[in-house]
DNA sequence: TGTTTAATTTACCAATTCGCATAATACTAA
DNA sequence: TTAGTATTATGCGAATTGGTAAATTAAACA
């Protein structure tokens, strides 16, 4: 139990992986991203990542432990691109619009139709019989108002909004127009007329319509 | 193929039903509700029926026909209490109030554990792959959108909210208060505080906090 | 070269799933 | 009674599912 894996250094003993874990993890998140948990067979997973079944076991436990994982690797992904966007400290209307924009561009990835947010879309199904899944939800959640309301407090202390507004009510209203965004993204709704959906509840927000800026960091 | 099936009149020929088929369709929506479309098996239902699986086959079609029969039950369940509380003509403040309160009462039904939307929790995972379930989705969408933009127009013209304020943005933030409750109570989120929430967003959308009115008619 | 190690491949298993065919049952009509 | 009809009950069957055991393969090591 001292050291059964020596981290990357050198070569490995045995046979070697034929695939690499974290392509294979987000295969198997985009094959749960379209049918959902329950709707998405081992075999099907295994033909979106080319391995097999007990390979598949072997790399990340049962089903029920790979689907976690790949939450998982969905929550860092998001978290990531969040702060990609927070870091540029560009002001309350044209970072929330960044930050609708962005999930729009996560909602519509993929090569098929429009999948909407993977949590959103798969994790909340199963969320009212799975204590995990449903507890790493509610972090997330909390997470993402946490993100808003410090977001819009410090705006509201550079003078960016009416004094008397209040951060709480307006992030829980950001919140609540991520979620929409998701909902529609998955219900077949185009993405520019989500991107004018977005454009309309900043303004409500902010008061004020936000500027073009470049997607990208720079 | 001019009259297979007599209206109520009389007595009907062969051996009696033994369910009633509107309750065996709402225990099947329950069913539904709380595992998904996926994840609910025929023998679940039949179990929460207390059908067999041949006569279930017999009253609703498949598994798939069955699923979409209970989500039209609770879309016309949703636009009745929709209709109850618009019929009531009350201000805007208090009209979105109720409507949110009437919302989490649906969310929070059941005997179980708190199952949100059922639209949200079930239906919208199926969506990508089910063009008949994205479509009833994206209808129901438009219905809501269309519903509140109406309400708001009107509570304008009434002078109640800012004559510069845009109804359809409006509009859209209710709607989306509406998804984040549904997808929050599925989350494991406590009632009192999505109750709390649904206050915040009245508040900011009418720019007053709404009165305390009787949930049901009178 | 042979041994050890770690992966893959094949094949199997028990359980479940959906759907249906058939038989039994309960009622009306004549 | 008897026939006709609509339902329920039983049980089958082909396919799928999640999971695993056993055999095979490919590399490092000695």
């Amino acid at each position: 139990m001292v050291q059964n894996k020596r981290p990357t250094d050198g070569k490995r003993r045995g046979r070697p992986r034929a695939y690499d874990p974290e392509t294979a993890l987000r295969q198997a998140l985009d094959a749960f991203w379209k049918t959902g948990f329950s709707g998405t067979s081992l075999d099907d997973i295994a033909q979106a990542t080319g391995m097999n079944r007990p390979s598949l076991y072997a790399a990340f436990g049962d089903k029920h432990a790979l689907y976690l994982k790949a939450l998982d690797q969905y929550w860092r992904d998001s978290i990531e691109a969040m702060r990609d966007i927070l870091d540029r400290k560009l002001p309350l209307a044209e970072t929330l619009m960044l930050i609708f924009d962005r999930a729009l561009d996560i909602y519509f990835s993929g090569d098929g139709a429009p999948r909407g947010c993977f949590a959103v879309g798969t994790a909340v199904t199963e969320a009212v019989e799975d204590a995990e899944i449903r507890a790493t939800l509610t972090a997330s959640l909390n997470r993402l108002d946490g993100n808003f309301d410090a977001l819009i407090r410090a705006a509201r202390a550079r003078g960016e909004i009416a004094p008397d507004a209040d951060p709480a009510s307006l992030a829980i209203l950001a919140t609540a127009t991520v979620h929409t965004l998701a909902l529609r993204a998955r219900s077949g709704v185009a993405r520019a007329e989500l991107q004018r959906l977005a454009r309309r509840a900043v303004t409500v927000i902010c008061g004020r319509e936000p500027l073009d800026v470049q997607p990208s960091s720079g």
